[in-house]
DNA sequence: TTCCGACAGTGGGGTCGCAAT
DNA sequence: ATTGCGACCCCACTATCGGAA
């Protein structure tokens, strides 16, 4: 199949906004593409490559070479030459990369190299992902899109599912079965804003967890080998000895688990979560490190236990599995209840312990991928600050042509400067997007860089966040993580916004 | 007819490894 | 030695579609 053919579809997809028009687009070329090309073709129009990550982003991709007039490159061409480009390695590989994809970009013709330039940067947008592809592959092959989920949770990659469905159908798709060694795609939660909130949502009786501000864990093992995988399914095994051990020194040879790693400091209080990333995504030196910075691991799920797979089974029957494998020191702190007063002290409880929050778990529901917000909910406190938009920054895709991304400042109370926090564009409606632009521009300020905006000091917003880090990046050494708007304050002067002070009590 | 679950899009800060400077 | 880039760890939120109620 040809390049073009993939381009096109895309297109399509893209112009149609209504979901079923999407799906029917895709499943129609599905039905058209050759086995051996099937992976490729999903791939591609899921907005992924076959090779995963190829060493190439934005920067690489800049000033593309003049384009081929007719397209005549193959699925299989371009696949080849990305597997080329990924083995690249060693002193001038970047240049020979920058090189090779000069190489596919000649190759092809404008409309091809747009394709392959949104592809390669991770931004296709057109609307549709692995949630649209699922439903164009259960089209194609005339299977039910539960089938093909339930082969995605335990396959951890659509193209593979979808080449089996569309050349073996059902059949193919109910023999895919948990592997051990071979990561499942992890099961997430949704969120709600407080307690009773979560109670509502799982309705009746819940199991609340710690939710630990850690680094995500799923962990294999076959006799004597343990596997470690991230939630993006990335394999860090080398980088946490502590867990492998752990896990080998379980009585059980035959196991799938789900859980979380995390530094303590001695007293057992969670380290800063900069802290735990550092050490888990650290190669070199782990003797050391670990020295240092012990990681603790504890398990909340099992997905296999002594060779029998657990997936389907409610998560309350699970968790008695999980209890016979694994030691209680092991285990993630859980509260059983449905009862509100009980739920509200066991959060606060972990919360004055400094873990993140609670995550609430239906008894009832089965390990599903990918399915937010169903059987497991979280749940964290919200710190709130009045701050002052220093700047804004104008927007991409959708948000082209509205200043988007705020410059977020604390009030320095010394100088009467402000002092610059992170930014952040979340929280904001379409409404509330078109209000700040006209206002923002009332209010510019001095030169811009063609992106950025400079704003006189005046409008104060409230910003909800999860907390305060250390920061290299900006002059306060703090920045704010996960922050988002919550309304601006006509009331509030720039004279009223919280001080660097306020926030810098908060770091702790 | 209204409600709500699922999905895609829009990006955030921090850190590491590697190659280039 | 430092800087730039790519990748990936953590992540919140809104708009929209379409099936469920």
């Amino acid at each position: 199949m040809l390049l073009i053919d993939v381009v096109r579809v895309s297109e399509a997809v893209a112009r149609t906004s209504a979901r079923l028009g999407k799906i029917g687009h895709l499943a129609e070329l599905l039905s058209r593409v050759g086995a051996d090309e099937a992976e490729i073709a999903i791939a591609y129009l899921s907005g992924e490559l076959p090779q995963r990550q190829i060493g190439v982003g934005w920067r690489t991709l800049q000033d593309p070479p003049s384009p081929k007039l007719v397209a005549t490159a193959t699925l299989t061409d371009v696949d080849a030459l990305l597997t080329r480009i990924k083995a690249v390695s060693g002193p001038g590989s970047q240049a020979a990369r920058k090189a090779m994809v000069e190489e596919l970009f000649t190759a092809v013709t404008s409309q091809e190299q747009s394709f392959l330039l949104r592809l390669l940067s991770g931004e296709l947008r057109q609307g549709a992902l692995d949630g649209v592809m699922i439903e164009a592959i259960a089209k194609a092959s005339d299977a039910a899109s539960a089938d093909v989920r339930r082969a995605l949770t335990l396959r951890g990659w659509l193209p593979a599912v979808g080449a089996a469905a569309l050349s073996g159908g059902v059949e193919a798709l109910r023999a895919f079965k948990l592997e051990v060694g071979r990561p499942v795609a992890p099961m997430l939660a949704g969120s709600a804003p407080n307690v009773a909130a979560v109670l509502e949502k799982i309705g009746g009786e819940a199991a609340l967890e710690w939710k630990l501000d850690g680094v995500r864990v799923q962990t294999h093992r076959s006799g004597d080998d343990v596997r470690v995988f991230t939630r993006t399914l990335d394999d860090i095994t080398d980088q946490v000895p502590e867990l492998v051990e752990a896990v080998l020194a379980l009585p059980s040879t035959d196991l799938v688990l789900d859980g979380e790693v995390i530094a303590l400091r001695p007293d057992g209080r969670p380290q800063p979560f900069q802290v735990t990333a550092s050490r888990v995504s650290s190669k070199t030196g782990v003797p050391r490190l670990r020295e240092e910075t012990p990681l603790s691991v504890f398990f909340f799920d099992a997905l296999r236990v002594d060779g029998a797979d657990l997936l389907d089974l409610p998560y309350g029957e699970r968790q008695q599995r999980l209890a016979t494998a694994v030691p209680p020191e092991l285990l993630t702190p859980r509260l059983v209840t449905g009862d509100l007063p009980a739920a509200e002290s066991f959060f606060a409880e972990v919360v004055r312990r400094g873990h993140e929050g609670l995550v609430a778990k239906s008894l009832t529901s089965p390990y599903a991928a990918g399915r937010r917000g169903a059987g497991w909910i979280k749940v964290k406190p919200r710190h709130t600050l009045d701050l002052v938009v220093l700047a804004a920054e104008w927007g991409h895709g959708r948000r082209e042509g509205k200043l988007s991304n705020l410059h977020l400042g604390a009030r320095d109370p010394d100088s009467g400067a402000f002092v610059m926090l992170g930014k952040t564009f979340k929280g904001l409606t379409d409404e509330l997007l078109a209000w700040q632009t006209e206002r923002f521009l009332e209010i510019a300020d001095g030169p811009t860089d063609g992106w950025t905006v400079a704003l006189r000091p005046e409008l104060v917003v409230e910003i909800a966040f999860d907390g305060v880090q250390r920061s290299p990046r900006y002059p306060g050494g703090m920045a704010l993580r996960f922050a988002r708007v919550l309304r601006y304050r006509p009331d509030k002067r720039a004279e009223d916004a919280d001080t660097v002070e306020t926030v810098r009590s908060l770091m702790l």
